[in-house]
DNA sequence: GCCGTTTTCGGCCCGACTGTTTTCAGTCG
């Protein structure tokens, strides 16, 4: 068993533990343990079998959950969570992630109303029998109302994040099936949208039969839906559906065109396909006789398809539903990449909610080759993160400045912030602190159920703040989990635009906050993006990659994003 | 359940908002 796994066990037991009513603190101690274990850079499994180490010196591993930890490396099973999900049907811990919804509540409906799925939970919903219980009323059946969709989505959908290392996971294991020649992940993965479905493996084999078994065998597998001569489906433990098709060599990049999608695309390239009197499908493009016959033209390759159309071969993350005539006649973009990023603008250290020092954060950030970083902990309006009042912050600020002379040039550590947007509007620090940082970002974390004007307002009054660099989150969005707040983006942009401000691009795999087609649209308007990983830990600074993909999905190149550039242009871009 | 330790148990991140109820529990960030 390996770590992600381990760890998914320990979220599963807190979430059943929580709807249980158990103390806040015990569940609390199973996800801390899930989150040390999920970011370990070595195998739990190896940890055990070496004598010289033990699990307890881990953070937040104790005597109980180094003993659990062995359980389930030897036996792959934890009888206490066997014995949970005995009690607690799986479908309950649903409804806890409908915003508003917390265990308590969702006990009470499940306790007293036996609703145990979402479906039945909207019925409810819809006939007014969730305001009949105590402690609910008609606006908090609202709330569970319009989040249930939210929740529903979720259930079927797996961050990109997460999915890549199952595919990691899968190609190594597929890497040592006998007779695969060509193997490549198609689908939503590859296109590198937000969340993926399932994963659609193709492959070209000397023996499909090999290559199946060998998925047959895969660690994580729980059962198999279907196999037949060229394809197989399986269920994976978290639920995900795998799909193996194997395909000749002649129709594998057809197939690879075909199955990476989107369907929009397709559609597109289809139509394109017939003005040219040709007709593309799975296994390759073929030309279209006066007799009616069908030649074989190309499908060997995607590039050798593309080209047959006249088209060029756009990468994946571009193939969502646009307009590819006009993307082909302008030329297919110069897409950025994880390489032209020279510095990470937006990081916490443990003075507030991060696990690192200053110390720690700066050295992995020369680890990484980068030229600058800018330090940017929270203010003091996020109490929950131990927020940073003027004097603190200025305290870090004077260490910054000695860190810098001792680091002589190594790397350049910016003086920065992350400053709430307060609810009534202005900056959660006054001007006289901010104005002596080099990066201030600014976001809202409190009040998002404000009116959309509101919070326009209070975005707007941020960026017409001269000390402000750029807008953090900008929509607060947390894919799977919550909406984005109401706010008119046309009115930030437009506001950015004028007072040479830039928006953010978090790269944190639950946010991706602008979103690709916001992004595109402040591309479009000339407003620079940050993409910044938004690191709570050294490992945090990992996440950068995930903010590259949306980012090339929106159409993104090296000069659309600010921290491709040094320190001095940037200051130019802001007029200092 | 972890941690640190006055080595046996109390504190753990805590303040604000919302919708309920009529003084507060639940939820969120």
């Amino acid at each position: 068993m390996n770590n992600a796994q381990i760890a998914a066990k320990f979220e599963l037991l807190a979430d059943l533990l929580e709807f249980q009513g158990a103390n806040a603190f015990r569940v609390r101690a199973y996800r801390n343990a899930a989150r040390t274990i999920e970011g370990l850079s070595q195998q739990i499994s190896d940890i055990l079998e070496d004598e010289s180490q033990k699990l307890t010196d881990l953070d937040g591993i104790g005597k109980d959950l180094a003993e659990k930890c062995q359980v389930l490396v030897e036996t792959g099973e934890l009888p206490q969570l066997d014995e949970l999900q005995k009690k607690i049907p799986q479908s309950v811990l649903a409804m806890l992630r409908i915003p508003g919804l917390g265990p308590k509540k969702a006990a009470v409906i499940y306790n007293e109303l036996k609703i145990a799925t979402l479906d039945e939970l909207k019925q409810a919903c819809l006939d007014e029998r969730i305001r009949e219980l105590k402690g609910f009323g008609a606006k908090t059946e609202q709330t569970i109302l319009n989040g249930i969709d939210l929740a529903a989505t979720a259930e079927e959908r797996t961050y990109w994040a997460t999915a890549d290392k199952l595919v990691q996971r899968l190609r190594q294991h597929l890497s040592e099936a006998k007779g695969i020649e060509q193997l490549e992940i198609a689908g939503s993965y590859r296109r590198g949208k937000e969340t993926v479905g399932d994963i659609d493996i193709l492959v070209t084999a000397k023996s499909p039969k090999a290559a199946m078994d060998r998925l047959g065998e895969f660690s994580e597998l729980s059962e198999v839906i279907a196999r037949g001569d060229t394809k197989m489906s399986i269920r994976l433990e978290n639920n995900m559906q795998v799909d193996l098709r194997v395909v000749p060599a002649k129709s594998y990049g057809a197939a690879l065109q075909y199955f990476t999608g989107s369907k929009e695309h397709n559609v597109k390239i289809r139509g394109i396909a017939k003005q040219h009197g040709l007709k593309i499908n799975e296994y390759g493009v073929f030309r279209i006789e006066d007799d009616g016959s069908e030649t074989y033209v190309a499908g060997k390759t995607e590039e050798e398809v593309y080209k047959a159309l006249g088209l060029p071969c756009f990468p994946p993350e571009l193939r969502e539903n646009r307009d590819v005539l006009k993307l082909a006649e302008a030329g297919v973009p110069k897409l950025i990449t994880v390489d032209d990023i020279v510095g990470d603008m937006h990081m916490h250290t443990n003075a507030t909610d991060g696990k690192n020092t200053l110390e720690e954060m700066v050295n992995a950030a020369i680890e990484r080759g980068y030229q600058y970083i800018a330090i940017t902990d929270h203010s003091k309006r996020v109490s929950m993160a131990n927020g940073l009042d003027s004097e603190r912050l200025l305290e870090q600020w004077k260490a910054i400045d000695k860190l810098n002379k001792k680091l002589d040039g190594q790397i350049l550590i910016l003086k920065g912030l992350e400053c709430d947007i307060l609810e009534k509007g202005g900056m959660d620090l006054p001007d006289q602190v901010l104005e002596q940082g080099d990066w201030i970002i600014a976001s809202v974390h409190y009040g998002q159920n404000q009116s959309k004007q509101q919070i326009t307002d209070r975005i707007v009054g941020a960026l017409e703040n001269s000390n402000v660099c750029i807008i953090a989150h900008p929509t607060g969005r947390l894919i799977n989990k919550r909406e984005p707040y109401e706010v008119d983006l046309e009115t930030v942009f437009q506001c950015a635009k004028e007072n040479k401000k830039f928006l953010e691009l978090n790269a944190n795999p639950m946010r991706l906050d602008l979103n690709d087609v916001n992004c595109l649209a402040a591309k479009e308007r000339g407003i620079p993006l940050g993409i910044n990983s938004d690191a709570h830990n050294i490992e945090g600074f990992n996440v950068m990659q995930y903010g590259i993909k949306q980012a090339r999905r929106a159409g993104l190149t090296k000069a659309d994003v600010v921290n491709t550039r040094p320190w001095k242009k940037i200051q130019k871009m802001l007029g200092r």
